[in-house]
DNA sequence: ATCCTCGTTCGCGAGACGGGAATGACGGCC
DNA sequence: GGCCGTCATTCCCGTCTCGCGAACGAGGAT
C-alpha cells in the first residue's frame, strides 16, 4: 500500500462530523439559536441541542445573550499550536525583520492538507492591505509560498498533493495547466525561489523561498508587494535575495526536533 | 425553572466527548501515536483510529513525522473568537496603554464557565513574569478580575456561579470562606474595584475594575505587580484609578451590539 | 528469516444517537 | 389579561452507528 495512508480512507465518526459542522456555523455566526442551527444544518432540534450541550460541557462554546459563541479556550489551543510548530519564535523574529527591511508584507506558511496555511504575517511600513490572516489557507498552485514548498517536497509527496488538486483560476494569470506548472516547479527548484505574478490576487506579486531542515521542507517565507513597486528587477533581485537570506537564517536557527 | 438552563444537564454525545479527549491529548503532546493514545485514553486502537481519521478529514489535526499535531486551522478559529468578542480592538489598545502607563502587566478577562478567561495580556516595561496567557483560565474567587466581575454580576448569575465553585486555596492568602468572600464582594461593589492580595499567586498583587455595558458586565481590566512595588497606597491609589479609567474608556467606546 | 510492534481493517452486538412529537417557558399581540 | 407563536428542552422509540476485539499486513530490529 506504499507508506501513504491516503487521508481520504478509513471510517469516520458521524457524530463528530456533525459537531464540527455546528462549530463551523457558530464560527461563521451564521446562526446561533437551536432552531436556526437545526434549519441551517438540516438536523432535528434535539440533535442540535445535545451537540450544543456537549460542546458547552467541553467548554468549547459559550452561551451569550441569545445564542452561542466560541469560547476563549480556542485562544489557548492556538497557543499550543504555535508551540507545536518548530521554531515559532525564530520565525516571528525573522519574518518581522524581513517585513521591516522590505517595507512590504512578509509571510511564513506551511503545507497542510494540500494547501498553504499561513502561520505568521508581518506588515512592513508601506505594506498593502491583504485579506490573509494567520491560519488562513490558500491554494498551493497560485501562491509563491505554495510553489516554493512544492518545488522542494519529495517527488512522491508532491505527486500526492497535485493528484488531489484541481487547478481553478484565481486570476487571469493563474497557471492552470499541469504541464506548465511542472515546468514552473523545475525552474523554482533550480533558482531556489518562487514567484507569484498576480496569480493569486490581482495587483499583487510575491517571492518566496523554502525553509528546509535537511531534506524536509518545513515551510516557506514570502514577501508580497503591489505590481507598481514590484518590477521584475526588484522581484528577482533584492526581494528574492531577502527572502532567501531570511529562509537561511531560520534554517540555521532550527533546533532539530 | 427560572431562565437558567444549567449547563450540566441534557444529553451528551459520547463520540464527541471522546473526540475532544483525543484533541486534548494531542494538544498536550502527551501521546501522538494510535497505540499510545489508545493506552492513555483507555480506548481500543480501532476507536482511536476512526477518530483520528475524522479529525484529520475535518482538518483539525495534521500528520507530522510520526504522530499528529493540531492544525493551523485553530489559529483561524482563534481569529474568529476575537472577532466575536465585542470591542476586541478597543480592548487591545486600552490594555496596551494601561500596561505602558503603569509599567506592569495588564489583563482583560471575562467570565466563562464559572472561571475567568484571559482575553488579552500586555506587558509593561518592568512587568514581572507570569504564566498567564490569552485563553488561560483562573478561578474567579482568587483573582482580582474574577472578583470584579462577580461583584457586578446580577445576583442570580453570581449565585449560580458560586454554587458550583469549591473554594480551594491557591496560596495561604486565598479567601476560602464563602461568608468572608460575600463580604469582600460587597466592599468591591461599593468601591468600584477589586484587589487580589497574593490570593492567586504568591508575591503578586492585582487591582481590577469591571467593564460594563449598561447593566451587563462584559469583563474586567486588571494590573498586576510584585508586592515590592505594590503598596496599599499604590494599589488603592494610582493603580485603582488607572484600571477604572481604562475600564471607563473601554465602556465609552463600546458599540452596543 | 523470525519476531515484535504498530497501523489498519473487519465483523459483530450493544446501545447510543438522531428524529419527531410533546412539554414548558416566554414574550408579544390583541 | 388571556391567547398564540416561538423557542428551548425533554422524552421515547427504532435504527444504525460506534466502539471493541481480533485478525491482518507492513516494516524494523535482532
Amino acid at each position: 500500500m506504499a507508506s501513504t495512508p491516503d487521508e481520504r480512507t478509513g471510517r469516520r465518526i458521524r457524530s463528530v462530523e456533525i459537531a464540527f459542522t455546528i462549530l463551523d456555523a457558530i464560527r461563521a455566526n451564521e446562526a446561533t439559536s437551536v432552531t436556526e442551527l437545526a434549519d441551517e444544518l438540516g438536523h432535528s432540534k434535539s440533535t442540535i441541542h445535545s451537540h450544543l450541550r456537549t460542546l458547552e460541557s467541553q467548554e468549547i462554546i459559550v452561551r451569550q445573550d441569545d445564542g452561542y459563541r466560541l469560547s476563549l479556550q480556542l485562544l489557548d489551543m492556538a497557543n499550543d499550536v504555535r508551540e507545536q510548530v518548530a521554531n515559532y519564535e525564530v520565525i516571528v523574529d525573522e519574518v518581522d525583520k524581513l517585513a521591516s527591511e522590505t517595507g512590504e508584507i512578509a509571510h511564513f506558511g506551511l503545507e497542510e492538507h494540500g494547501k498553504v496555511a499561513y502561520l505568521y504575517k508581518a506588515m512592513g511600513t508601506q505594506a498593502v492591505e491583504t485579506v490573509s490572516r494567520p491560519g488562513g489557507k490558500q491554494p498551493m498552485y497560485s501562491t509563491s509560498l505554495g510553489k516554493a514548498i512544492l518545488a522542494f517536497l519529495p517527488a512522491d509527496r508532491r505527486r500526492e498533493i497535485l493528484d488531489h488538486v484541481s487547478f481553478a483560476p484565481k486570476t487571469p494569470k493563474t497557471i492552470t495547466d499541469p504541464e506548465r506548472f511542472a515546468d514552473e516547479l523545475d525552474v523554482i527548484t533550480d533558482q531556489g525561489y518562487a514567484i507569484d505574478d498576480e496569480e493569486n490576487i490581482e495587483g499583487l506579486r510575491c517571492v518566496a523561498a523554502p525553509v528546509k531542515n535537511g531534506n524536509t521542507v518545513l515551510g516557506a517565507v514570502s514577501v508580497s508587494g503591489p505590481v507598481s513597486r514590484s518590477t521584475d528587477e526588484v522581484l528577482h533581485g533584492e526581494l528574492a535575495e531577502s527572502v532567501q537570506r531570511t529562509a537561511n537564517v531560520i534554517e540555521l536557527n532550527t533546533k532539530f526536533s
